[in-house]
DNA sequence: CAGAATCCTGTGTGATACTG
DNA sequence: CAGTATCACACAGGATTCTG
């Protein structure tokens, strides 16, 4: 199994949870609301249906995401945060908020 | 050039600053107080110097750490935090209440 | 529309050995 | 002590193709 037991460590635990680059930005868009497959896809410019479904699934499995087939033509499913998913609106604007403090780095090739 | 500029979006900044898995445990250590690298390397088991070397590097650039090297017999380096380091508490610390909040995940062996 | 399957690549990382 | 150099690997991710 890929998850036997979280890391003791908080810090540790989270990086698990969300370890792939993409992870974040899809928590990202789900802050904004439940979303369809194609509407991330079209959020996140750039990203695979490979790696959506397979950062969708593993979100699923720990319970910060839920699916939800509808049985319909076309098929829609939509995903939506859990309330342990919410949680991670907090942590999501910590980063921004120190991030965007953070001066652009001095490029090396300009002056 | 690695970083022509970083994203304007805080979060795909933060995850810019600090990409991978070892990243953001170095900073933690770094959290407790300046450190050696011998004390980085112990306190982060699995670590190899080449990692702990990279990640270093690219906190000096980015101007959340700063390096004093001592002209000591032997050696000593230390790493600091900066300021902007600092700042990076408040993320780290919201990282880990929202990970340790999140329950076991279901194992789908057992039960 | 919402994936699944297959193949391939980029890069963070590990292991080991060597140097100032 | 504090790295650096080199090689190799695992895995997140990308591209493409196909199906219910």
């Amino acid at each position: 199994m890929t998850n036997p037991c979280l890391p003791e460590c908080g810090v540790a635990r989270f990086l698990t949870l969300l370890n792939g680059p993409w992870a974040t930005l899809i928590v990202r868009e789900l802050l904004h609301g439940p979303r369809r497959f194609t509407e991330l896809r079209d959020a996140l410019p750039g990203i695979s249906p490979h790696t959506l479904t397979s950062r969708l699934r593993q979100f699923e499995e720990h319970g910060i995401v839920t699916r939800t087939a509808y049985a319909e033509i076309p098929p829609r499913v939509e995903y939506r945060l859990t309330a342990a998913g919410e949680g991670l609106r907090e942590v999501l604007e910590a980063m921004a908020t120190w991030a965007m403090s953070i001066p652009a780095p001095a490029p090396d090739t300009a002056s």
